[in-house]
DNA sequence: ACGAGGATGCTCT
DNA sequence: GAGCATCCTCGTC
């Protein structure tokens, strides 16, 4: 079994999958929300007609270019907030999106969050605004303790791969993975 | 269960 | 000015 930090230095499509099964834990305020990662997409950065930071560096995709490791949220739909984990090399812009997930810890604070009691982290939105991560995490860095954290999980015995959700480019590539997570 | 449509504001052309 | 890596509500089946 790789360490976190091993499988964020890797390629975004082992990464991938990889990170399901596995917890990330946001600590604001004093509250600790945690859930078990269930469901990810993999963004190649320059060779991915589909991610943000296909066209290069701008003041929004910034935080890809940087380490893995790196949290790069950004604003969906002038709504929501969606979150990724850089990985691979710094320079390249690799990013898996994280788009859900099952409430391991702090379920009572994410139902306070999302203002209702079910669908509480299916959906980057959704899953974002359970934990709490706004824009104002764009940056911080998970492999360590920090204010967001990645920890070690159960990997999945099952993992399914389908098309990426929501994009009009690149919709060829097989580059979503979903699993049924234990809690 | 599923699909259509609207909300809403930032980013880049 | 167009296009979003979305979500919710309300309609229909």
């Amino acid at each position: 079994m790789s360490s976190l930090r091993a499988i964020l230095e890797g390629p975004v499509l082992e990464a991938a999958p990889a990170l399901l099964g596995r917890r990330l834990r946001s600590r604001i305020g004093g509250v600790i929300t945690e859930v078990a990662i269930s469901e990810v997409e993999a963004y190649d950065g320059a060779n991915d007609p589909a991610s943000h930071a296909f066209r290069g560096p701008t003041p929004r995709n910034l935080t890809m270019f940087g380490k893995p490791g790196g949290l790069y949220v950004y604003r969906s739909y002038g709504i929501h907030w969606c979150m990724n984990i850089v990985v691979g090399e710094e320079g390249r812009a690799a990013a898996v999106l994280l788009r859900g997930g099952v409430p391991t810890v702090g379920a009572e604070e994410m139902v306070r969050r999302r203002g209702r009691e079910d669908h509480l982290t299916d959906g980057p939105g959704n899953l974002c605004q359970a934990l709490g991560v706004t824009g104002e995490h764009d940056g911080e860095q998970v492999l360590g303790r920090g204010v967001i954290s990645l920890r070690k999980g159960t990997t999945p015995a099952e993992i399914e791969r389908t098309a990426r959700i929501g994009i009009s480019k690149a919709t060829e590539s097989q580059w979503r993975f979903v699993a049924a997570v234990a809690t």
